[in-house]
DNA sequence: ATGGGCACCTGGCTGC
DNA sequence: TGCAGCCAGGTGCCCA
């Protein structure tokens, strides 16, 4: 799924929704994802207020009375809100049910999301302890992402999908972030420019919050909330458009894969 | 420390 | 129609 955007819009659908309520009970159906729901959780959370509904990098972070829910949608997962009585459909794996009688519903067909639960301060769990700033905080500006890219010699792309560098940024938003930046992806990191580490860091937090006004991109899996899809794919330039003619100067889009993943540019808007 | 590759899992699509 | 092969919004972990 689920970059920045997607998560961010989930979490606003679900606020109003879940922010005051009491947990009638936690429902896991399938246990088995990423990590395996701890057999626990349920009576550990059943009860309790919850307080917050917040985001960390991807994760959506449900501060409770005694602890933090931690939910990761993984690549294919998404949290709905449903009425009382919803029937549960294929790959409904976890149920969040509130003293409403509203449920908070997570389905996720390929099981790589995740429900954690901690009782200390969220940000020193291990898996968020080491991520980079938010990228739509004041912490990450220009001189940062100078300072990252600095004697890498990983290509550009990979650098800003790597967590403990940049957060947020997932396949998608990588591609789009460097085609407004006018940087090729395969770029050695070490060889940006300080005006184009600049660009990039502020292409980034564009791309993302344009991203976030739309309501995310979907392009399979992926509904907000309160089940409708994200309208981003619409302002998508580069991602998925391989062969289709560059909305800047019409050259055809390039594909390759880096990583492992797709990577898409245009060859004359880029350098 | 850095970087590359694999693994986890299901489903949809393409082409023979 | 069936089936193999490839592809997909993520990321932790192991190895060189």
């Amino acid at each position: 799924m689920p970059e920045l955007p997607e998560v961010e819009t989930t979490r606003r659908g679900v606020e109003p929704h879940v922010v005051g309520r009491r947990i009638r009970a936690l429902a896991v159906h399938e246990p088995r994802l990423r990590w395996r729901v701890e057999a626990d959780l349920p009576a550990r959370v059943a009860g309790q207020r919850v307080l917050r509904a917040g985001r960390r990098a991807k994760y959506l972070l449900l501060e409770l009375e005694r602890g933090t829910l931690l939910w990761h949608l993984g690549m294919s997962g998404s949290l709905r809100v449903l009425p009382a009585g919803t029937p549960r459909g294929r790959h409904d794996h976890v149920d969040l049910v509130l003293d409403s009688g509203a449920s908070l519903r997570f389905n996720d067909p390929r099981r790589f999301g995740s429900v954690l639960y901690t009782t200390g301060a969220p940000d020193a769990h291990p898996l968020l302890a080491s991520l980079a700033p938010e990228p739509l905080d004041g912490a990450f500006d220009a001189g940062y992402l100078w300072r990252v890219t600095r004697g890498r010699r990983v290509a550009i792309k990979q650098l800003i999908m790597n967590s403990r560098l940049v957060v947020g940024v997932g396949n998608i938003y990588a591609s789009e972030a460097l085609f407004r930046a006018r940087i090729r992806p395969g770029r050695a990191a070490r060889t940006l420019q300080a005006p184009e580490a600049a660009h990039l860091a502020r292409a980034i937090r564009a791309v993302l919050s344009a991203a976030v006004k739309a309501g995310g991109t979907t392009l399979r899996d992926y509904v907000g909330a309160d089940g409708s899809p994200g309208y981003f794919r619409q302002k998508l330039y580069v991602y998925e458009r391989a062969g289709l003619p560059c909305r800047r100067c019409r050259t055809p889009i390039r594909r390759r894969v880096q990583g492992q993943r797709a990577t898409y540019w245009c060859p004359e808007c880029q350098h």
